[in-house]
DNA sequence: TCATTAAATTGTT
DNA sequence: AACAATTTAATGA
């Protein structure tokens, strides 16, 4: 299992930081653990905490009040968000809930607040998460209208291994299929075809419960 | 360590 | 949506 330090180590924006204020921001996060199913936050919580995947896989996701949901993004291990609620102040927008057993960085927002007064890096860093997260919203309206399911399957599966917004190193992922259909927009058995399609076109390799990718770059391009 | 069982996930219709 | 098959995790001998 991953540790802060790891995820720290991981995130550019600590890598021209003062060791003095590295400290403090190691001092003021707090790391919590979710069993699988946990809420980590709710829809309307006040968002007080900027947050971090340390180890495990999360997702954002809203429930509407007549039943439908749907899920904005998956988050695995890597990766920081929440920062857009914490800047305006505002409640959360959606639901945050562990896809399986997880370890969470919360950053409290006077710590963000302050990284945001004193670091370029840190600045650098929120600017390029931002344009990243967008170009990703951008491509899942368009992938959600003009691409087949096999192709948004992929690109799903393809957005979990962002090296911009998660920097793992590792090529596989746990997750179910079922969870990446909601992501995909794809009923389960649907997924379950694609998955091997994209398996026998040698881009993944299907497991139980967990998914490798082989070629990345094969997955984003696939179906274009 | 092995066998049994329940739960989760997958493959198919 | 339903069903069967498979895999994993947990339990106790």
């Amino acid at each position: 299992m991953r540790v802060l330090e790891d995820m720290l180590a991981l995130s550019r924006w600590t890598h021209e930081l003062p060791p003095d204020h590295l400290d403090r921001v190691r001092a003021d996060i707090v790391v919590r653990e979710f069993a699988s199913g946990a809420y980590v936050c709710r829809k309307g919580d006040l968002a007080s905490a900027w947050i971090g995947v340390i180890d495990g896989l999360i997702k954002l996701h809203s429930l509407s009040r007549s039943g439908k949901s749907v899920t904005f993004a998956g988050i695995p291990a890597g990766g920081w968000f929440g920062e857009g609620s914490v800047l305006k102040g505002e409640p959360l927008k959606y639901d945050v809930i562990a896809l399986r057993a997880s370890r969470i960085a919360l950053m409290p927002e006077s710590t963000f607040r302050w990284l945001l007064d004193t670091s370029i890096a840190f600045n650098q860093f929120l600017l390029k998460q931002l344009n990243e997260r967008l170009g990703q919203f951008i491509g899942m309206v368009e992938h959600d209208r003009l691409l087949e399911p096999d192709a948004r399957v992929a690109r799903a599966l393809a957005a979990l291994f962002n090296r911009h917004l998660y920097p793992v190193t590792e090529a596989h992922i746990q997750i179910s299929q079922e969870e990446l259909g909601y992501l995909a927009g794809a009923s389960r058995q649907r997924v379950n075809r694609a998955l091997q399609v994209l398996g026998s076109a040698g881009l993944v390799k299907v497991d139980y419960g967990l998914i490798t990718v082989l070629d990345l770059n094969g997955l984003q391009s696939y179906g274009t």
